[in-house]
DNA sequence: GTCTATACACAGATAGAC
DNA sequence: GTCTATCTGTGTATAGAC
C-alpha cells in the first residue's frame, strides 16, 4: 500500500474524528434522532464541511457500521489467531465483547424499520462485505458448536446468527445498567447467561442426577 | 357505569380506529417515522379533527401503548381466572401471546431513547397505572417460578421482567419472519425456547444421566 | 367536530466566497 | 476543504370557516 501524504493523513484523522462522532451519537440517541448539525458539532467542523467528506446522514450511518464490524472482526481474527477453544466459548466471547462494548456507549444501533437506510446499507459495498465476513466467521463457529452438541442443533444456525447480533443491542442492558444497582461485570455475567442457558434454572450438564419433578 | 349516548358512543368508535391505525404504524414504521399525517389518513378523518381528539403525536403513542396494556392485561387476567399452572407456563404462554401479537404486525414498539417521549409517558396515568400492574401481576409468577426452582433464581426479578418485555418486541421475529422459510409456529416455538432455554443444547431435567463433557 | 389552508420549526443538503 | 448563509422539503400543530 502506497505511503499516505501528509494532507491525506490529516484527512484520514478528520474522518475518523467524525465516524466517531456519529458512532457515539448512534450509540446513544439512535439514527432519527441523530442530526448532521450534531455530528458536525461534536467533530469540531462545519455541516458544510462534513458534506465534502460523506454525501448523506445514511453514507454518514454506514461509515459508522463499518467502523464496527472491523473492530468486530479484528476481535474474532484475535481470537482465531489465538490459542485454540470450543466453538461455545469463542461464541460467547464475542457475545460478551460486543455487550462490553454496548455498555460503553460505543455501539451503533439503527432501526431495522427504516427502509431507505436498510437500502442505503444494502448497497454499501464496504458494509456488505464486512458482514458477510463477519457472518461466515461466527458461521463456522455455530455449526461448529451444533455438532459437538453444545449448541442447540435443533435451531436453524441463522435464527442463532440473527440473535447474537441482536443481543449486542438489547435494550435490557441499558435498563439494568440505568438502575444503577448492579456492576458491570454482574451484568454482562447475567445477560450472557439468559442468552445461552436463558431464563430457565440452570441444570447441572455432566455426572449428577436430577431429581424428578 | 352510565350508559352512553349515541354521539358519545359515534365517538368513542372513531377514536377507536385512530388508535388502532397508530397501532399499526407503530408496529410497521415505528414512533419516529410514524407521521400524524399518516394516521389521519389511515383513520380517514382530517389531521385537525385528530388533533381534537389528542392532543399530540405524544399522547397517540401513550394511547397505543395503553391499548396494548389492556389486552396483555386481559389475557394475564384471563390466565388467573382459569385453571391453575405452574407459574413458568404462565409466563411462557404471556411471552408467547406477545410474541404472537408481534407477528402479526400488532405490537407497537416505542424509541427507549426518545428522551421527551418517555416523559411524555412517565406523566400518562393510564398508561403508568397498566404498566405496574402488569409489572406486578408478572412479579407474582417470576418470583414464584424463581422459588420453585423453574426459572433461575439466581437472576433479578427485575431482570427477567425486562427481558419479557424486551423479547416481546424482539427484532429476531421480524427478520426470521422476513425471511419466508418458516411457519408462524415454527418461529413462536424457537422464539420461546430460546428465551428461557438459551441457545445451548437442551439437557434432560430429569431421570436420565450426562456423558461428561 | 369536521374540514381546507397555513403558520412555524427544524433538519438535510447546497451555494458561493475564501 | 473550510466556512457563513441559504434553500428546500417535510412534519407538528393551529386558525378559522362551516
Amino acid at each position: 500500500m502506497a505511503r499516505l501524504s501528509y494532507r491525506e493523513q490529516v484527512l484520514r484523522l478528520r474522518e475518523d474524528a467524525i465516524v466517531q462522532a456519529v458512532n457515539r451519537l448512534l450509540a446513544t440517541k439512535g439514527y432519527d434522532l441523530m442530526t448532521v448539525d450534531e455530528v458536525a458539532a461534536e467533530a469540531g467542523i462545519a455541516k458544510a464541511s462534513l458534506y465534502k467528506h460523506f454525501t448523506s446522514k445514511e453514507e454518514l450511518a454506514g461509515a459508522a457500521m463499518v467502523r464496527v464490524l472491523d473492530r468486530a472482526l479484528a476481535f474474532v481474527d484475535g481470537l482465531r489467531a489465538g490459542p485454540p477453544a470450543a466453538a461455545l466459548d469463542q461464541l460467547k466471547a464475542v457475545a460478551r465483547w460486543a455487550m462490553e462494548t454496548q455498555l460503553q456507549g460505543d455501539m451503533p444501533s439503527l432501526p431495522a424499520q427504516n427502509s431507505t437506510l436498510s437500502a442505503s446499507l444494502q448497497a454499501n459495498e464496504a458494509y456488505m462485505d464486512r458482514l458477510f465476513d463477519l457472518s461466515n466467521k461466527l458461521g463456522i463457529w455455530i455449526t461448529g458448536a451444533q455438532t459437538d452438541g453444545s449448541l442447540n442443533p435443533a435451531l436453524p444456525a441463522e435464527l442463532v446468527l440473527y440473535t447474537l447480533f441482536a443481543r449486542a443491542c438489547d435494550p435490557v442492558l441499558g435498563l439494568l445498567k440505568s438502575s444503577g444497582q448492579y456492576t458491570n461485570e454482574q451484568i454482562l455475567d447475567w445477560l450472557i447467561t439468559t442468552c445461552f442457558d436463558g431464563l430457565g434454572a440452570p441444570v447441572p450438564r455432566s455426572g449428577s442426577r436430577m431429581k424428578a419433578g
